[in-house]
RNA sequence: GCCCGGAUGGCGAAAUCGGCAGACGCAGCGGACUUAAAAUCCGCAGGCCGCAAGGCCGUGGGGGUUCAAGUCCCCCUCCGGGCACCA
């Protein structure tokens, strides 16, 4: 026993204390765990008829393994350690996986820098994060790990895509595609921030017209919108992000039938371009030319008002018209360069709209009128049908476009009440008027119909006449998946010259990506230039083939990597689909805003394609998902060009593990940004010393002692009462706001208290079976946060077993429960005094006590109590005049 | 432009349902221990006035509701994120 008879309190103690040293201790323990693998293994699933321990399946974001983790990994992986831990010890069945999403870029970038083959350069990348995170004592099991860039995995890659192919969800089509000039390769849509690739923010992303495979994700965009009502465990945010990339709007397509030349009037046909500025009459002899152009509106209630058709520069129409118009062509190209221009500064918005009459007309199926067709550059050719009517009096941005070229505007729609009461005023002030609780005017038999209903009717209307009908449009495309890359999956086709498109049979998967493939800055897939690769045989004809040379886009990887966890060694199936059954839908899921579309939505619709292959029974893959905020320094995010990169290694070998998660813990609630503070990391390291220190110094006490003693004496009853108060606050936590900042703080002041009674400890006033109590359970508070030294005073303790399955320690509210109350007395709203009463006391005990205190007596000497207003257990105020 | 967050001491933050603003920690100051330092321990600590007792002010700004507002309502400023010619 230590010396300890200061008046000072513990000064005299701490100079041959033992110290807490985590470089010591962590290690020794890492070592410990690393010799039993299946210490976070999860239990087998339950055989049909056995009931065995509720399941839980917390997953974090797997990381691309650049070689070192960063802060924002660290504290990703602190966040879902703790709750793994937690899970563990309340007597769940867990599953606690990590994986690598190893394809992809920058391998391909080393192996160009530093002549490292991309293999080699992963999996070594692939072993030193893997120690980073046994190092930070992370509770993964890692007999489940998940590497997507090796073909046991890669081939589910494969054979996940042909069942695609055969139902139809796999094509190939030509089309513009987004390609970045850095990476050499085609982004997705996704990819694309503001006309820039998302890995490079300075590169402007070129379109270029490829033969691509695509993945048809709009056969699920209903579904997945409708998904979205439902994922109440997903923050609000996330799910509005979702929406707005769905982009789900209703309307009408309408067809247009274009009027034949030859008949329009003679004196038309010397009229300049400028004619196409005015919608003109039907004549006799109108007839249409066979050529149709379909328009998508949200706004069919508006037809009566159209005044030209506006035609995307890159319509299929368009290419007609220029092509026997070398003046038209040669406009039309302007505007193509604009709008490719636009499209790659990322200014869309902002561009100046230009347009130009291609000298044709079109017929208004509702009034049988001729409107004046244009092409414009505000029309996006990959958006609704590449076409829309331009009513200006009702849209803002026909109503610009008008504006400026001169093109007759017409009022169909009024609010109500001008309507109503017939006045002529000057409408033109109104416009563009928007609104839809309104009226239809001049618009023949649908005149006086509200527009929500007007557009029904007239959508039913144009099926009725077989020119159109409602319809849905989104804004989500389909996956382009093809990337012209070597670090990814070889697409598992063939092109036969007999044959034309034949699947590579799923006997012979693998598509083995050759390992030895010189990696250039030429564009086009590398694999092309393997000829032993390419040069294949086909299946059918067995006649010579050409193999597909581009690779997946990595998100294919990433899109059920989760379901490769509960059966990561399966070599005959992706997974066993009831492996899947007991351990899905992830019952949370954590990691970074950042992946809230691309990542988040490709899941969800590869778990639909999943369910209809009848592999899985879940629509969605996570129950809930948190998304933790980002660790910056000085206000900005860590970044090497900014040079405030803080290294995990550099602050574990300062503080050890323990000190570094629980920092990253404890520096801000974890769904906010963190600023990292290097002092910070000290006062938690610190904080772990005196738990230490306190352990240590009365391990001797509790060791032996086994006693349940809930001490009625006063020291027992107040320690006790702070251990109750705070297992609640962090059972409840737990189970709800996931404040691990004030969890650590509430942990920290019961600390404090503990160690205020240290003399009391020493000398045996507080009995040894308290003790006992209080140092066991300090120990298992600390567990989900800081694991090591949780194992090294467990054992202190001499206490027997595996600390990850000890249980969770269960409050007592009658323990935790104050027995007097400090209750705050204002006068008027404002403090004046505090006052003690029984925690049960009534109403009239608290009133008494409060205008029996001496500083209330004195403050309301000859004033009147107006009223008194008490909040039982709260506080008193008195209303005084 | 639209939609979400956020703004609280010198700093990170807390206040979960409208009820003592600033818990916990960092940095700081004073003290103990020490030959000295480190480590540790004890204490002080929102601002202003005051020797003190105490008083006044205070949660980005302005208004409002209420006995009582960081918290609810209206208006505004700044910061961060998402969407943005999507017909």
């Amino acid at each position: 026993m230590v010396e300890n008879r200061s008046g000072e309190g513990a000064a005299t103690h701490a100079a041959d204390e033992v110290r807490y040293n985590p470089a010591e201790i962590e290690p020794r323990w890492q070592q410990i765990w690393a010799a039993q693998p299946d210490l976070y293994a999860a239990e087998a699933a339950p055989k049909p008829g056995e009931t065995g321990k509720p399941k839980y399946y917390v997953l974090e974001m797997l990381p691309y393994p650049s070689g070192q983790l960063h802060m924002g990994h660290v504290r990703n992986y602190a966040i879902g350690d703790a709750l793994a831990r937690y899970m563990w010890m309340q007597g769940y069945n867990v599953l606690h996986p990590m994986g690598w999403d190893a394809f992809g870029l920058p391998a391909e970038n080393a192996a160009l820098k530093n002549n490292t083959p991309p293999r080699e350069w992963t999996l070594s990348n692939i072993a030193a994060m893997k120690r980073q995170m046994e190092r930070l004592g992370l509770s993964y099991d890692w007999q489940t790990e998940v590497t997507t860039c090796l073909p046991e995995y890669y081939r589910w890659n494969q054979w996940f895509f042909i069942q695609m192919f055969n139902k139809g969800l796999a094509y190939r089509r030509k089309s513009k595609v987004n390609w970045c000039p850095e990476c050499a390769t085609v982004l997705a849509n996704e990819q694309v921030i503001n006309g820039r690739c998302w890995r490079h923010e300075d590169t402007l992303v070129e379109q270029r017209d490829l033969e691509q495979w695509f993945l048809r994700t709009t056969n699920y965009a209903q579904e997945l919108l409708d998904g979205l009502d439902k994922l109440d465990g997903w923050p609000e945010k996330v799910r509005t992000m979702q929406r707005n990339w769905i982009g789900r709007s209703e309307g009408a397509a309408v067809e247009f039938a274009m009027e034949d030349p030859a008949t329009a009037p003679e004196d038309e046909k010397h009229l300049t371009r400028h004619a196409g500025t005015h919608v003109l009459p039907a004549h006799d002899d109108v007839k249409a030319s066979g050529e149709k152009v379909a328009v998508f509106t949200t706004r069919i209630d508006t037809i009566f008002g159209a005044t030209s058709l506006q035609l995307a520069p890159g319509h299929a129409l368009v290419k007609t018209l220029t092509a026997e118009n070398p003046r038209l062509a040669k406009e039309v190209e302007d505007l193509i360069e604009q709008q490719k221009k636009a499209r790659e500064t990322g200014d869309i918005g902002a561009i100046e709209k230009h347009g130009v009459f291609t000298g044709r007309y079109a017929i208004n199926p509702f009034s049988n009128e001729r409107l004046p067709v244009w092409v414009a550059n505000y029309i996006l050719a990959d958006y609704g049908t590449g076409a829309i009517m331009s009513v200006p009096a009702h849209d803002e941005r026909d109503f610009e476009f008008a504006k400026k070229y001169g093109i007759e505007m017409r009022i169909v729609v009024l609010p109500r009440r001008t309507v109503e009461v017939e006045t002529d005023g000057p409408q033109e002030t109104l416009l563009p008027y928007t609104e839809e609780d309104s009226l239809l005017i001049n618009s023949g038999d649908f005149n006086m119909l509200g527009c929500v209903e007007a557009q029904h009717r007239m959508a039913a209307y144009a099926q009725e006449h077989g020119f159109g009908q409602a319809t849905v449009s989104f804004r989500l495309k389909d996956w382009g998946v093809s990337r012209q890359r070597y670090w990814g999956t070889p697409i598992p086709m063939l092109y036969c010259e007999k044959d034309g498109i034949v699947p590579v049979p799923e006997d012979q998967l693998p598509v083995i990506l050759p390992p030895q493939v010189e990696i250039t800055q030429q564009g086009g897939s590398p694999l092309g230039r393997v000829p032993e690769f390419v040069n294949a045989t086909c299946p059918k004809c067995g006649g010579p083939a050409r193999r597909e040379t581009d690779t997946m886009d990595t998100f294919v990887d990433s899109s059920w990597y989760f379901y490769r966890y509960t059966d990561a060694k399966n070599s005959s199936a992706p997974f066993d689909p009831a492996k899947v059954a007991y351990w899905f839908p992830i019952d949370q899921y954590i990691g970074g805003v950042e992946h809230a579309i691309l990542h988040l939505i490709y899941s969800r619709f590869w778990t639909r394609v999943m369910r209809d292959l009848g592999l899985v029974k879940n629509d969605e893959p996570a129950a809930r998902l948190f998304t933790q905020g980002m660790v910056i320094k000085g206000g900005a995010k860590m970044s090497k060009s900014k040079g405030n990169v803080v290294s995990p290694d550099d602050m574990i070998a300062r503080y050890g593990a323990d000190a570094t998660r629980m920092y990253a813990l404890f520096a801000a609630p974890p769904d906010r940004d963190l600023d990292w503070q290097e002092d910070g990391v000290a006062g938690v390291s610190r904080f772990l010393g005196k738990v230490y220190r306190f352990v240590m110094r009365h391990a001797a006490i509790a060791r032996g002692v086994t006693a349940q003693a809930t001490g009625s004496d006063p020291a027992s009853q107040q320690l006790l009462r702070k251990l109750h108060q705070t297992i609640r606050k962090i059972t409840q936590d737990f189970g709800g706001r996931w404040h691990f900042n004030t969890c650590i703080a509430a942990v920290m002041e019961m600390v404090n208290t503990f160690t205020a009674a240290d003399e009391k400890i020493a000398s045996g006033e507080v009995p040894p079976a308290t003790v006992a109590v209080l140092l066991e359970n300090l120990v298992l508070l600390l567990a989900p946060f800081a694991p090591y030294i949780a194992c090294e005073l467990w054992q202190e303790l001499g206490r027997q077993g595996d600390l990850l399955r000890a249980p969770w320690p269960q409050f007592d509210e009658a323990l935790a429960k104050e027995d007097e109350l400090e209750v705050p007395v204002q006068l008027n709203g404002k403090l004046r005094s505090v006052v003690r009463v029984a925690a049960e006391a009534d109403q009239d005990t608290i009133r008494d006590a409060a205008l029996a205190d001496e500083k209330i007596k004195a403050a309301i000497e000859g004033k009147e109590v107006v009223k008194v207003i008490i909040v039982t257990g709260k506080l008193v105020n008195l209303v005084v005049k």
